[in-house]
DNA sequence: ATTAATGCAAACGGTTTGCACTACT
DNA sequence: AGTAGTGCAAACCGTTTGCATTAAT
C-alpha cells in the first residue's frame, strides 16, 4: 500500500492506461518510467537518456523521446523549457507546482502552487487567462547566490 | 509599416556605448538594431535572422547572433526561452515585463511586473528569492482560447 | 498473426565556432 | 596600421524521422 518508490504502483496503471489505447508494454518503456520514477525536479530529456543508459546501456535516445511522448499523452509526465532552452520534464506530481530557478547556480526548487495564487487569481479574473502552474518557471537568483554576489555571467 | 521606429535615437546611445568599449558601429549591427526596433514583444533568434534576411539578403546567421550577444551585453536585449525552447529575445522595454503566452494559440502578451508583484515579494521575503521578471514568461489558457474550448494539442 | 515499438542511421533546425578576409577606427 | 567584425562552411547538440526488424498482444 504504501508505496517507497513512486514508480512501482504506477507501473499498473501505466499498463492498464497503455492496454486500453492497444498500447504495448514494453521493458524500455518501464526503464523510463524507472527512471522518472527516481527523479525529484526537473529532467532535459538528454539527462533521461544518460540515466536509462546507465542501467541499459542498449538504450536508444529516439525510443526514449517516443516513450516521453507517450507519458506526457498519457498524462504522466508534463514537459517545460529550461534556462538553457533545452526540453525539462517532469512527473506530474499530486498537486501542481510551479519551479524556481536560479540564473546563477542553475538550481531549481519547487514551490506550491498557492505561492503563486495570487498571480494565478489575478491572471484568471483580470484577462481571463487560466495559468499553467505546472507549466511555470520563475527564474531569478537564489538567496545563496544573491548574497555571494557573483559578477553575473554574460551568458 | 511607417518607421517611427525606436532605433533611430537608440543608435546614437548605442554607438557611443560600443566606441566605449573599443568596439565597432557596423552596417549589420544597425541593421538588426533596427529590425528590434520595429519589433514589438518577442522574437525568436531565427526570425531575426529572417526579418534581416527582407532588408537584406547577404545577412548571416552568425553576424546576428554574435550581435544578438553584444546588445544583450550592452543591456539593450534580454532573452528569455518560449514554448518551442527557441531563445527568444525582446528590447529591454523601461518597465520590466514578464510575459504571458497562450499555449494554444501561441499569442503572447506583456503584463507589467505589477501584475506578478505579489509573487514576487512573497518569493523574495520568503525565501530571498530575486524573481528576474523581463525573464518570466507565464503560460496557460487565454481567454479565447478558453472559450472555443478546442481539443488540446498532444504536444 | 497482427501491428506497435524498437534500433539504427541519417536528417533536422537553431545556434555556435574556426578561420581567412574585410573594413571600422 | 591595427584589430574588431564579417562571411563562409563546417561543427554541434538535442531532438526527430524513415524504415526494416523485433516482439508484445
Amino acid at each position: 500500500m504504501t508505496e517507497t518508490s513512486v514508480s512501482a504502483p504506477r507501473w499498473h496503471e501505466l499498463r492498464e492506461q497503455l492496454r486500453a489505447r492497444g498500447l504495448r508494454w514494453t521493458p524500455q518503456r518501464r526503464l523510463v518510467l524507472d527512471i522518472l520514477g527516481g527523479t525529484h525536479g526537473h529532467v532535459t530529456g538528454s539527462e533521461i537518456v544518460e540515466l536509462c543508459r546507465e542501467k541499459d546501456p542498449e538504450t536508444t535516445p529516439s525510443t526514449v523521446y517516443r516513450t516521453l511522448d507517450v507519458l506526457e499523452e498519457l498524462g504522466y509526465l508534463c514537459h517545460s523549457h529550461g534556462a538553457g532552452g533545452r526540453e525539462e520534464f517532469h512527473v506530474l506530481p499530486d498537486a501542481e507546482h510551479a519551479h524556481l530557478q536560479c540564473e546563477r547556480c542553475g538550481q531549481s526548487w519547487e514551490i506550491d502552487a498557492g505561492d503563486a495564487r495570487g498571480l494565478v487569481t489575478s491572471l484568471r479574473t483580470g484577462r481571463g487567462f487560466r495559468v499553467h502552474v505546472g507549466h511555470l518557471t520563475i527564474t531569478g537568483v537564489c538567496a545563496d547566490c544573491a548574497s555571494n554576489a557573483t559578477p553575473t555571467p554574460s551568458r
